[in-house]
DNA sequence: TCAACTTTGATTGCGCACAACTTAATTGTG
DNA sequence: CACAATTAAGTTGTGCGCAATCAAAGTTGA
């Protein structure tokens, strides 16, 4: 059998590592929030929508789902979930019809007080140092910033 | 409004940063994967289960779900769409009753060849050299690994 | 003015993820 | 042996995540 001495396969297989990394993380972390945000009758995706609301205020399902990186498809179920239970209203928008605004309920606005003991239980369990945090988090934003410009770049143009 | 300066207040949202981060990314990678995934016709979590059974041969449903880090409600039913389609057969161990042993079929072997280039054609978006890469996928890592314990450690003794 | 186009959000359909539960097989123990 | 405890898969129900499609509202230009 031949084996060609190149690094190609160890970087093919560098990348299948850090992707396999990246889904095993995300879904353990959703995990660790899971009991934390269970006692609010949160998921981890409603969680972080209100993240959005309670620090910059109302907003259109358009905006909010810029922010988040998330359509319709997976915002508008969502949202309307979170109206049924009174945490948020929705309201289309005065000046532009097609528009729906999203605000917080008083009950929205109170959540956040609970919510405000979830990032020091979350904080427990970190492993990595203030450093290593930051450089992962960097290097999380270049790649997925770089995915989505190549995404957007190749979607009229497949090579 | 007082304001008590310590570091505590960035940190937290470091923590929150790098957990939005990993969400993003992770959703990220997938839309990467997903065109070429495509054209075999298939999803980001059944070719990890392949690239798996690719490369370690035939195995119970138990122990894809340890290397998968995925439970027999995730796996059984993707595992049936690909029996469905002639990728794997499963058949129950002959030892043991309760196992279900997952194997190729001639056409999962085949589909191994397609998939090959799979890896190069992600590696182009990449944005990161190799030791970022490695130093992400060790910080990954750590961070599911301590994650991980953290949660079986906590299961019987919530805090 | 009004038909063509664009934008915004909702809906539909499918495939994960995962908790909770069920069934069947095996193991451990008196 | 009997029988409780454990283990392996599968099933059910809920909530994303996203492609594709739709309808309504707004914009544009001949």
């Amino acid at each position: 059998m031949m084996v060609v001495m190149t690094s190609q396969g160890g970087e093919l297989d560098l990348n299948k590592q850090v992707c396999f990394a990246l889904y095993r993380a995300s879904r353990a972390l959703t995990q660790l929030y899971r009991p934390l945000l269970d006692e609010l009758d949160l998921t981890y995706p409603q969680y972080l929508a209100l993240l959005v609301l309670w620090e910059r205020g109302p907003m259109t399902v358009r905006e909010l789902g810029h922010v988040l990186d998330l359509d319709s498809g997976t915002l508008s179920p969502m949202l309307k979930r979170l109206a049924t239970r009174g945490v948020i209203e929705r309201k289309r928008s005065e000046e532009d019809e097609r528009s729906v605004v999203v605000h917080l309920t008083e009950r929205g606005d109170a959540l956040r007080e609970q919510a405000s003991a979830i990032p020091d239980r979350v904080a427990g369990s970190a492993a990595l140092d203030v450093e290593q945090l930051t450089a992962l988090r960097d290097s999380l934003a270049a790649l997925t910033d770089a995915v989505n410009a190549r995404r957007t770049a190749t979607r009229g143009n497949p090579e």
